[in-house]
DNA sequence: CTAGGGTTAG
């Protein structure tokens, strides 16, 4: 048994309002008040023991005594009281009441005060009051009681002022009441209310409650006050499931997975069995983080326990496991009795989606794609209808796929089935058509949006600035904050790569500093990259190493975008020096990697440097690092036709190699120059024979990207636009070329590259650049 | 009273 201090004293404690302060001393335990308040269970507003269910007869007979108006043991309305509660019905609870009043029963101060319980729990707070004021005496369940009917009734205010009251009339509050005052600090969002309340618990040692304790780490979470949250479970004694579960479920609500994580292993050796919530929790956050190991652990223990029959776990692992690119062991967790529900469909498709980022190269992505697409094509053979999750999902891939066609497709199956105006949904369609090249569309899909998120701002303000559409995406972001829609990180993302675009050194630095001051963001390396990228393209190069040295100071490490983007200035602004430097820390960044090597290699061959460039070669033939691989692709008609660069493979190669060789000739004669590159693309050796031949460039005439293009001329009709894509970059004499072909056959031509996506329309050209996002 | 629980957009 706890022991109670001698005297309570509120005023040091509770400081909720003035009048608390004039509060007296509840006193000790009484005969009235006899309960021990923080001794678990000890007082409980449902009944005890003795009134477990009524067996039907007796319920029936107790029920007909009652309508016959005879008077019935006190006893006898417990129970269907109870049914009150159960059915939330206040009418049914006013014939019982004034049964009782008829037959004297209301002086019987237990059936009272549980029928104040029973008018709170059925949202009839003011007869709960009125049965209160007539009660001779209140007890802690009655006070307890007539608090949580007000929680419910939105007055958690009220709720505060009845404790107050109560500790006023000397009556101690249960570790029930406490954790109502804590939920009534919960919906008043005050923390400060929460930590007089937390403070008053510590004082009477009720914080090792498993209840309090539960309550308290919750609310902590809901005021994203982790550190708070963890203290509160630590000081719990006999954690139970629910401490456990909730402690993780905090960590997940703040953003912090990994830490929750941690929790669990440390549950198990604890001996607590986790049950289908902590599981679902787990698997959550296994999702969360990726984490396959741990995942299939759960799996396994998930069969073990017998939880894996329960859809929530069971589609989360499908998650899981497609998302991180393992496909087998998933055909047992779809349940094969029933038809698949949506859920499940949605997370086969969102798995794949999200597999697609994390395929080793574009090709296979591709594939995953082309996965999801058959998935989304069964489920509509099934009869199911998708839903918003569905096609936002679905959406994705289309964009991640830079399939257009497909989605227009989806676009309008999105518009019959009445989900164009869900907010996701026409974000995605925004995301699809920015990221596919089309600009125009994306704003319009933006405009004709009922509402917008903020993400829904954030993209099409992203979208605007890739496309270089400067300009546009600062206005844009002028209307998002007149609409007041309070910009994030991403956003200023978004803001900075517009002024870097435009050269806006001047508003770049003023937003940078708007962000940080008036939002209160810490900048990311996303934002010092913009930065950077701005001061390089203005061939600043000293700023932007400053930059760089800023970024240090404030203890982010530049990443490989930062290194990438010094290497590229230094190489167009021939500063040799700071390139090289910036491509050292590159290859310490990412040792072995082809790209890297790549950017090395075409350093020393811009500074003619050749005695490093062969030992960059040898050191690429040491380390055994791979070539990129590169081809490009066209879609005709839903087949994909994919070109590599000098091969002959496709039957009608005769054809395309003729009409690209015309069109050199034409080029040429209106004044384009082919420029041979000596640019080191890291390719895949094509052939051994090229090999042995010691040519390491293969000639851009023939480069996989003119191939597919020619491709596309032969074989689509006169006026429709010719879309590309090409696994790595594209050389700058396929852009001069394209830009002379697009004047020439009046067609519209797209290629999207790794890092670009270009439009030649009438020999003009205009760019997307994609960062990380992209 | 503590316990929500699968799947969507930057």
């Amino acid at each position: 048994m706890a022991s109670l201090p001698s005297s309570v004293s509120l005023t040091s404690t509770l400081k909720f309002q003035p009048q608390l302060n004039r509060l007296s001393s509840p006193s000790l335990p009484t005969e009235k008040n006899p309960s021990i308040p923080w001794q678990r269970s000890h007082i409980n507003t449902k009944l005890d023991g003795n009134s477990k269910p009524m067996r039907g007869l007796e319920y029936k007979e107790a029920l007909s005594l009652i309508r016959d108006g005879k008077k019935v043991e006190p006893s006898c309305y417990l129970p269907l009281l109870q049914q009150c509660i159960d059915k939330k019905s206040a009418s049914e609870t006013q014939i019982l009441h004034a049964h009782m009043i008829k037959t004297g029963t209301h002086q019987d101060v237990f059936v009272m005060t549980f029928l104040v319980n029973v008018y709170a729990k059925c949202g009839a707070v003011s007869n709960a009051q009125k049965v209160l004021a007539n009660l001779p005496e209140r007890n802690v369940v009655s006070w307890t009681a007539l608090m949580s009917g007000y929680i419910q009734d939105s007055k958690p205010e009220v709720a505060i002022q009845l404790f107050v009251e109560m500790l006023e009339s000397e009556t101690f509050p249960s570790n029930l009441t406490l954790a109502i005052a804590l939920n009534a600090c919960s919906s008043l969002n005050s923390i400060e209310l929460a930590r007089q309340f937390h403070a008053f618990i510590v004082k009477y040692k009720a914080d090792h409650d498993t209840s309090i304790g539960n309550t308290l780490c919750r609310l902590y979470s809901k005021f994203q006050s982790l550190g708070d949250a963890i203290k509160a479970f630590q000081k719990i004694e006999e954690k139970d499931v629910i401490s456990w579960t909730g402690m993780m479920s905090s960590c997940e609500e703040n953003s912090r997975a990994a830490t929750g994580l941690k929790f669990f292993p440390q549950m198990l050796v604890e001996g607590v069995k986790p049950n289908e919530l902590t599981l679902a929790s787990v698997l959550s956050m296994c999702n969360i983080t990726m984490s396959l190991g741990l995942g299939r652990q759960v799996h396994s223990l998930c069969i073990k326990l017998g939880h894996i029959s329960n859809s929530s776990v069971s589609n989360s692992i499908m998650y899981l496991y497609f998302k991180c690119g393992c496909t087998d062991n998933t055909e047992n967790l779809v349940d094969k009795k029933g038809p698949i529900s949506i859920i499940t469909w949605n997370a086969m498709i969102a798995g794949h989606s999200q597999a697609m980022s994390l395929a080793e190269d574009d090709h296979s992505a591709y594939g995953i794609g082309v996965e999801a697409l058959n998935i989304f094509l069964n489920l509509n053979r099934s009869g199911i209808k998708p839903d918003a999750f569905t096609l936002s999902s679905i959406l994705t891939v289309c964009r991640k796929m830079l399939a257009i066609e497909l989605g227009e497709q989806v676009h309008a199956h999105t518009l019959k089935s009445g989900f164009l105006s869900d907010v996701v949904v026409g974000t995605a369609l925004v995301n699809m058509y920015s990221k596919c090249g089309s600009i125009e569309r994306a704003r319009k899909a933006f405009l004709e949006m009922p509402s917008r998120s903020l993400i829904s701002w954030t993209s099409m303000i992203n979208s605007l600035a890739q496309h270089g559409y400067s300009q546009q995406a600062l206005q844009l972001f002028e209307d998002m904050r007149l609409a007041e829609v309070r910009p994030n990180e991403i956003t200023f993302v978004g803001v900075l790569a517009a002024c870097s675009r435009a050269g806006m050194v001047k508003e770049a630095l003023e937003y940078f500093k708007m962000m940080q001051k008036e939002y209160k963001f810490k900048p990311l390396s996303d934002h010092y990259g913009c930065l950077i990228d701005m001061f390089v393209r203005l061939g600043r190069l000293d700023e932007a190493f400053d930059t760089v040295k800023k970024m240090e100071s404030m203890q982010l490490e530049p990443n490989e975008s930062t290194w990438l983007l010094l290497i590229a200035g230094c190489r167009n602004h021939g500063n040799d020096e700071l390139g090289l430097y910036a491509a050292e820390q590159l290859l310490n960044l990412k040792p072995k990697n082809t790209q890297t090597y790549v950017i090395l290699l075409n350093f020393y061959i811009a500074a003619n440097r050749w005695k490093d460039v062969s030992r960059v070669r040898k050191l690429m033939k040491a380390e055994k690092v791979g070539k990129l691989k590169d081809w490009s692709r066209i879609s005709i008609k839903g087949k994909v036709y994919s070109f590599k660069t000098s091969r002959r493979l496709h039957p009608r190669n005769k054809e395309i190699y003729k009409l690209l060789d015309e069109l050199l000739d034409k080029a040429k004669s209106m004044g384009y120059e082919f420029d041979d590159n000596t640019e080191e693309m890291g390719v895949e050796d094509n052939d051994e024979d090229e090999k042995e031949s010691g040519k390491m460039v293969p000639s851009a005439i023939y480069h996989s990207e003119k191939l597919a293009v020619a491709f596309g001329l032969l074989n689509t009709p006169n006026n429709a636009p010719i879309r590309v894509t090409k696994s790595i970059s594209m050389c700058k004499d396929c852009h001069t070329f394209f830009r002379a072909i697009s004047s020439m056959t009046n067609r519209e031509i797209i290629v999207r590259d790794s890092k670009k996506l270009r439009k030649f329309v009438s020999g003009q050209s205009s760019l997307a650049e994609f960062g990380n996002a992209g």
